[in-house]
DNA sequence: ACTGATTCTGAACACTGTATAGAATCTGGA
DNA sequence: TCCAGATTCTATACAGTGTTCAGAATCAGT
């Protein structure tokens, strides 16, 4: 009980509550409206505040994209519970995914914006491999077994990079989104079981 | 032969040069780093000379993203004529999809950075609509005719988020990217080709 | 040669991120 | 209890941004 105007000098977990400010900016204005001084100016600070703790504004959108691989992580978990192994696990995640963007679009949109980053953050990209391999392992599921792991590893690239283009194309609203994903899981899926490898003939 | 130092007002044409230089600063410094002043400081002009002629920033992009969609169509076109009809053709343009961020990368940045278009120009979305039915028919020709138009449609548009998705997740350096853009497209078609319609058995 | 419209300039305003110096507060010994 | 020292935050300053606006410079037509 002790935020009245300002909590003053070593209120406590600042970088959590600029954390919040953060996600709550990018939730309003996306990340190109966003502005270190709108979040301190929401967490009651100097404008410097955010500065100090996370170096810049690379460092603050970092620890944003950070949480948001994690909290998505923790999705791809939940749905993988859900689901048993194979293609319905698969457009589980896919979905989850879309989910996430449409759910917490703040933390979502500085997921990929690596410019915005501090790109080799540990941390950051630690997070985003432990979400590949997530998705990796349930394409794993979801394809028969004596397919060679390049072969996998190129369809859990393909189911990403199909899901992620969803919204980067900006078909979030769109109401039939969940239609067209599984749809095109269910064919990618299709298409790398049947033909298993070659399938380029004629000159 | 009048340009020394600034050619004064009225020096010809103005906004050509401004796209110039904007697609040159994006090329540099890509959509974040952009700058309209830095704009007028490459074509040598007062800093409020590109409002005037665009409106403001978003009508500058909006200018760059219309052009880059229309280069695009223009490649995809010929990617066509060199083609047989079929898959060949698909990932024809998809693979004309992913050299268009590699060759030309300051223009085609802002082709989907809406939020910093005016997303409802007219020009642009009749751009962006001309290039979808190029990919539309390219993919009707790689489908048997007896799918129904909205097994086109959603093909076409998982074409699209797929290839769309590999530039997007930063994959573009990618030595092999290529192989990743062929087998996932050809896997597609073929999951679309062989699985007619329903194919979610079991509970 | 004059008039009006067009094209661009220059200055101003409200923003932005970040660096810096210093104030306020906490911490851990004596 | 009191007093360094380290930590956390403030206040200020600086260079940069987009956009607006009055007005100067130029063109086009009569």
């Amino acid at each position: 009980m002790q935020k009245t105007k300002r909590a003053a000098y070593h209120h406590g977990d600042l970088p959590r509550v600029l954390l919040a400010s953060a996600v709550e900016v990018l939730d309003e204005r996306g990340p190109d409206g966003f502005s270190l001084r709108e979040v301190a100016r929401r967490a009651d600070v100097a404008a410097a505040a955010p500065g100090h703790h996370f170096g810049n504004v690379a460092g603050l959108l970092t620890a944003v994209a950070t949480k948001s691989f994690e909290h998505l992580l923790a999705d791809f978990a939940r749905a993988s519970e859900a689901t048993h192994p194979g293609r319905e696990r698969v457009t589980a995640l896919s979905l989850a995914y879309v989910r996430h963007y449409l759910k917490r679009p703040g933390m979502a949109s500085v997921m990929f914006r690596s410019e915005l980053l501090n790109a080799a953050d540990l941390g950051l990209v630690q997070a985003r491999n432990d979400l590949r391999e997530a998705l990796v392992s349930a394409v794993q599921s979801a394809l028969p077994a004596s397919v060679p792991q390049q072969h996998v590893e190129d369809t859990a690239t393909a189911v990403w990079t199909l899901t992620h283009g969803h919204i980067a194309l900006g078909m979030q609203d769109t109401e039939d989104l969940t239609r067209k994903i599984a749809f095109a899981v269910d064919a990618l899926l299709s298409g790398a079981t049947c033909s298993t490898g070659k399938k380029t003939k004629r000159s």
